[in-house]
DNA sequence: CCCATATGCAACCATCCGGTTGCATAATAC
DNA sequence: GTATTATGCAACCGGATGGTTGCATATGGG
């Protein structure tokens, strides 16, 4: 294996944003919640519990979807809707990544103090 | 313990979305990523490298410093911005506890398929 | 003092966002 | 086959967002 197979961190987790912006709205969060418990839930559903409109809810789930964070397919006369983990995990990492710098930064830092 | 012990989860996380929306924005996570490297960075100088203006920066900076996630000092004639990690580690808890909800579902549901 | 640098403040603008209402259509129930 | 339920589509609305420009102010250097 070569060593010209360096994709280079910087300029590769451009794709964060969306997903970061998706979970930005209290109601998209709580529908995640949801939806983490494990099975698809209809649009209709979703919505009781809601002081939302249906119309409202469907907009969300749309952005969630748009962010890979939820996947919804047509059942018979309803749309359910099944989250996805991959793309949480995907910005889990990030917030690793930049955890870890802070801490090495802090390290450093001591280290320098102490000498 | 008495009825008002109940701090039941679904009430307590409403902070988050704030967090998530700061870091939905592309030129934001520039900036956190930059900033998580440990030293405290004036205005102009993380305006350099970006070809947004100075007053956009300083927007988004401002967004950063709401949602907790960057504090900001005057030191002299400029000012300097410091990371602050803890509402990234908070919002990383909150995926964790999604993740695990949704492995916990998963299990639960296979232990019912081997039946 | 005077100048250059770094920032603050405010107005303005186009677009996006969260939400609603109204109506059309698709599937199921009876 | 008709009523009911679940969804889709589109227009509309006010307020937030991301960005700009222009000008005022503060601070440090010679």
């Amino acid at each position: 294996m070569s060593r010209r197979n360096h994709s280079r961190k910087a300029a590769r987790h451009h794709a964060h944003a969306p997903i970061f912006a998706a979970l930005g709205d209290e109601t998209r969060l709580l529908l995640v919640a949801r939806l983490s418990q494990g099975k698809a839930i209809s649009i209709s559903q979703l919505t009781e519990g809601s002081r939302l409109t249906r119309q409202a809810i469907t907009k969300h789930l749309r952005v969630l979807q748009d962010a890979g964070i939820v996947r919804g397919y047509r059942s018979g006369r309803e749309r359910l809707f099944k989250f996805d983990p991959q793309p949480l995990q995907q910005i889990k990492d990030h917030l690793d990544l930049v955890s870890r710098q802070w801490d090495q930064a802090l390290s450093r830092l001591k280290s320098l103090v102490e000498e």
